[in-house]
DNA sequence: ACCAATACCTATCGGTTTGATGTATTTGGG
DNA sequence: CCCAAATACATCAAACCGATAGGTATTGGT
């Protein structure tokens, strides 16, 4: 059905984002915190990690998108499609459940981060052999 | 409880972790920081990064064990077998390459982290990223 | 008409971690 | 002495996640 053209590829500006690993998690996290401010679109959210990291994250529609459809199966995003001039968006927002489990996932990942600055500046100071026999 | 258990299925404490996410790419950061400072085998590795932590971190054998070999095939670590009260360990400690690594994403790991620590407490008011500092 | 940006979506690939298991040796308790 | 637990190495399947590349449609600028 297709023209012989290439028409399907769109040769976009590309959706990739190189993240550099280290990240096993932290789009939900993040998705979650914006939300928890005020509603957004999904195209939006992924400028938004974007701009508000500085241009540290840049996690791709590909991430955000079936992200977004996992937390709304789980009670944690609520969706609602807004005509926006001719066009749709959908918009989404936290729910109950859904800031619940910010509030988890924002604690753990403190304590895993500090945990691991603590490690890498753990220097030559608390240097402690692993002889430590089990006294019990 | 039978007697007549296969000699091979040995009901160990179970070497499961249950990390709670957030940690793609963290144990070879750790891995290469701890042996950083002295040379360690794969089981006192094991140990100590549960230790280190606070008990916050627990990469299992699984976890660790392949990490190893996949650093020192990439001349990041190398090892050495030592022989210790008629038993073998093997021994590992970071190569030059290895600490460059080890600096490269100890660097990226705190720049993400920031960020992410950024977003979380960002609130309302927008963090602007600050590198505008330039010597010279 | 064309192209870029906007806006949604899905599928697949690859890497990582989990959790289980295998194997062998040493140590400690009864 | 025997057994269980701890030590110490290793590998593997499954699961999970994120990166990347597609796919479709609308809008606005030139």
């Amino acid at each position: 059905m297709a023209y012989l053209e290439p028409i399907g590829s769109v040769r976009r500006m590309s959706t990739r984002r190189t993240n550099p690993d280290f990240l096993n998690g932290v789009p939900e996290l993040v998705v979650l915190e914006l939300l928890s401010r005020r509603a957004m679109y999904g195209y939006e959210i992924v400028q938004a990690i974007q701009e508000q990291s500085g241009g540290v994250l840049g996690f791709g529609e590909g991430c955000v998108y079936p992200l977004l459809h996992k937390l709304e199966e789980r009670g944690q995003l609520a969706s609602q499609r807004v005509a926006f001039g001719g066009r749709s968006r959908v918009v989404y927002r936290v729910t109950t459940p859904g800031k619940s489990r910010l509030a988890e996932t924002a604690t753990e990942w403190r304590r895993i981060a500090a945990s691991i600055q603590g490690i890498l500046q753990g220097g030559d100071h608390a240097l402690v052999p692993v002889h430590e026999r089990k006294a019990g």
